[in-house]
DNA sequence: GAGTTTGAAACT
DNA sequence: CAGTTTCAAACTC
């Protein structure tokens, strides 16, 4: 090519950089992209119109992030940022009621609208920023389930915190696929990572660390991942926890959850499910099952789907997400392209997976080429990310499947359950401790392998929740913080409870298994051999699940019914209600004298009733010729033990902090934890039957607070019998993720008749933590959740 | 950790 | 519904 054609091609290009920037900053959808490097210029003549935007301005003026070039800020803002971050603020009501509608809008609002992104920035208020947040939260939800693979998890995932990772993901790994649709998508790399880096700036600034990097990666990286990643903000733990809370917190929308838990959790989706999954997760990054959490979700529900869209994507170069790009992308796509359009696939085929997918596909970009520097930010979060990364690559779809992220997430809870050293640790390593300070502080584990990598991501909505929090989100702020520490405090006792079988005949798909009968899926710990009760085999465990509810409908309702009349936790009533328990079909023992955990009703810790066909009973609990006082009627015995009890409880900070002590003083106290995890009933489940098992992870705890004061009131107090089992999950998880009304919500299970006989039922109605109130209302919580979000009227309202 | 006991779950 | 078998947890050593 000789000189003067070379000049005329710049030519060439400048003008189409001009059109380009203008429809950029038109927010047009359609952008002449060519190659990676054009982009990369062309960035900077966009930014710098904004730059002088009196939005920037009050960007600058707000946070003391100081953008290296001012004018890749705006930009990322307007790209990536502003359609996220509504999502962020928008209340995890929001998130809950509008996520499943949404999942997949924001994809293509975000390309399509950088204009609209702007706007919304402009606007904090605007409705449809909102939604696109939303969208992207959801997204991001799911990635964080995937991540939490810990904890909504806490369970559960596990809502809100998808929301968070959602956002953060959205611009970091977001923008540079979504920005822009068609060619943007082609061109978009060079160009999408220079905004995304652009952004990532600001969010490590927030931090204090990464000025640098976003430079480096501002000049010439295509691997946005590694910066982002690399700037492990102290914020990521904030923002995980946070993620981690909303998740939780926000199960408000019975599909939005279900997709932001993922699919694990339809069939059993329980709390304690997360929260073994947390556990599992933190304690093994590497394992399989537990470990994979954070990838895990979407593993478990489109293994194959995964690897196949993934394979052909970058063999193809097609995007197979047709939400992605309307338009095909450029031709000479860099790898990192491919596996950006990739992850973006992936987030289109699993959202939950995203997150973990997309650092992986960054972080094999970054290990093909030479190591990043941002990589090495912060080691743990690197190796928490490779470790998920690893298990994503090679692991085989099994592998994978084991732990939906949510999974991932109750693993890592139960990890700090178990050792909330460990969990300690894990934060400690990140620095995220911001948060976490507070003693409880174990939980935030969660955050190992797939949080980490979350966190990273999440940076940049730190940055953007610290913006909004100016514009009178801060209580909005404060409150996911406040979320954060309540949340850990559970895992903690949840991830104990998390309940580990042996199965080797029974393949965990009938009641013999604990797991299954929990209605949670096997995790690591677990030893059961031939295994199926794992995300990978939902189906199969649903159809097993119907076939035994079929004979059964109670089968995997809670043992123990507790009729507790249960007054609010804070407890100052008088009315603490006794709690009148009971197993529901009554034991059968002969030779154990109902002194042994063979017994149900003593492992349960409720007196044997009439139902029972024991011989010889000796329940502490209760005798079934009543000898014993035990729950169902003597009231006034109970209440007094249980006010004590109660009392106790109270005066712990949390719920939590309750199941510590107890486990402290009885460890078996904390089994049951696990089972609460039904975080979600067996969705087809009629709510009815299903209700009973508290699904969600919020639901759990409310329920399980539930329980747990009746039971607590009962027969704790003096001797503790040996925890109940059935229960223990409830106890967990208690906290005020359950709203009251869910508690008082439904009692359409079977188990509701015996609770409205508690005698007081007198309900104060605490704002949120009564679940200790009904043990009995729980069991239309699955109804309940869904009419009523989970996070109470926190709604920041902008 | 291996073996025994126990009673629920599953089967007939 | 009752009897038997299977199963895995609980328990013991």
């Amino acid at each position: 090519m000789s000189t003067k054609e070379r000049e005329e091609d710049e030519k060439v290009s400048l003008e189409s950089e001009n059109v380009e920037k203008k429809s950029e900053v038109k927010g047009s959808v359609v952008v002449i992209m060519d190659t990676p490097e054009r982009n990369k210029n062309q960035i900077a003549t966009p930014i710098s119109k904004f730059e002088e935007s009196p939005f920037s301005n009050f960007l600058n003026n707000l946070s003391p992030i100081k953008p290296v070039k001012s004018a890749h800020f705006p930009q990322s803002l307007n790209t990536l940022s502003f359609g996220s971050i509504p999502s962020v603020f928008t209340s995890p009501h929001v998130s809950s009621v509008r996520e499943s509608r949404f999942l997949r809008r924001h994809l293509l609002s975000d390309p399509s609208k950088p204009e609209f992104a702007s706007d919304d920035s402009a606007k904090a208020d605007a409705d449809e920023g909102m939604l696109d947040g939303v969208n992207n939260s959801n997204d991001a939800k799911e990635s964080f389930g995937s991540e939490i693979s810990v904890v909504e998890a806490l369970a559960t995932p596990s809502h809100g915190s998808k929301l968070a990772v959602e956002l953060s993901r959205t611009l970091n790994y977001d923008s540079p696929s979504t920005l822009p649709t068609g060619n943007m998508r082609g061109k978009s790399l060079a160009e999408f990572t220079g905004s995304s880096v652009t952004y990532i700036p600001l969010v490590q600034d927030m931090s204090g660390k990464g000025l640098v990097r976003c430079e480096v990666n501002m000049e010439g990286t295509n691997e946005i991942d590694p910066n982002k990643e690399a700037s492990g903000c102290d914020w990521e733990n904030l923002i995980c926890d946070a993620t981690d809370l909303l998740i939780f917190d926000s199960p408000g929308d019975p599909e939005a959850f279900t997709k932001a838990t993922g699919p694990h959790f339809r069939p059993f989706g329980f709390v304690s499910k997360e929260m073994q999954n947390m556990q599992g997760s933190s304690q093994v990054s590497t394992s399989e099952c537990g470990g994979d959490g954070s990838e895990t979700e979407n593993p478990s529900t489109q293994p194959a789907d995964e690897t196949q869209v993934k394979e052909y994507a970058e063999t193809q170069n097609v995007k197979p997400d047709s939400s992605l790009t309307n338009d095909g992308m450029g031709a000479g796509q860099s790898e990192k392209t491919d596996n950006e359009m990739v992850s973006t696939l992936y987030r289109g085929m699993r959202r939950r997976c995203l997150v973990f997918e997309m650092v992986g596909s960054r972080r094999k970009h970054v290990d093909e080429g030479s190591g990043s520097s941002a990589v090495q930010d912060t080691d743990g979060n690197l190796a928490c990310n490779e470790k998920q990364l690893v298990p994503y690559k090679t692991v085989n779809e099994s592998s994978r499947c084991i732990l939906p992220g949510i999974g991932l997430h109750l693993n890592a809870l139960a990890a700090s359950s178990k050792d909330g050293k460990v969990v300690k640790h894990e934060t400690s390593a990140s620095g995220k401790q911001l948060l976490i300070t507070s003693g409880s502080a174990v939980s935030h584990h969660p955050s190992v392998t797939g949080q980490e990598s979350l966190k990273k991501e999440a940076c940049p909505f730190l940055s953007l929740m610290i913006i909004f929090c100016s514009c009178n989100l801060f209580s909005l702020y404060l409150y996911v913080i406040t979320n954060c520490f309540c949340r850990r405090r559970l895992e903690p006792g949840e991830g104990e409870a998390c309940k580990r079988c042996n199965c080797k005949k029974s393949k965990c798909l009938k009641l013999y298994c604990e797991c299954f009968a929990a209605g949670v899926y096997c995790v690591e710990p677990c030893a059961c051999q031939d295994c199926f009760n794992k995300p990978i085999h939902e189906d199969t465990v649903l159809a097993t699940r119907k076939q035994i509810e079929s004979r059964n409908p109670l089968a995997f309702a809670p043992k123990v019914i507790r009729s507790a009349d249960s007054v609010s936790e804070t407890g100052d009533d008088s009315s603490k209600t006794p709690a009148s328990a009971r197993h529901k079909r009554g034991c059968n023992c002969k030779k154990s004298g109902c002194l042994k955990k063979y017994c149900e009703c003593y492992q349960g810790g409720v007196g044997c009733s009439i139902n029972c066909r024991c011989e010889g009973c000796k329940n502490a609990f209760g005798r079934k010729d009543g000898s014993v006082f035990i729950g169902t009627d003597g009231d006034a015995e109970e209440e007094e033990t249980t006010e004590a009890f109660e009392k106790s409880i109270v005066d712990r900070t949390s719920h939590k902090n309750i199941l510590h002590s107890d486990v402290e003083q009885n460890p078996d106290f904390i089994v049951p934890a696990t089972p609460l995890a039904f975080r979600r009933p067996p969705m087809q489940l009629p709510l009815s039957l299903k209700n009973k098992p508290p699904r969600s992870s919020f639901l759990c705890i409310g329920s399980s607070s539930g329980l747990f004061a009746g039971q607590g009131v009962v027969g704790r107090p003096d001797f503790f019998p040996p925890q109940p089992k059935f229960e223990k999950p409830f106890e967990s998880i208690q906290e005020d993720e359950m709203p009251e009304i869910l508690q008082q919500g439904g009692t359409s299970s079977p188990i509701s008749g015996i609770k409205t006989a508690s005698p007081n039922r007198k309900r104060v109605s605490p704002p949120h933590c009564d679940f200790a109130n009904s043990p009995g209302r729980r069991s239309s919580r699955k109804l309940i959740l869904q009419s009523i979000p989970s996070f109470p009227s926190l709604t920041p309202n902008p």
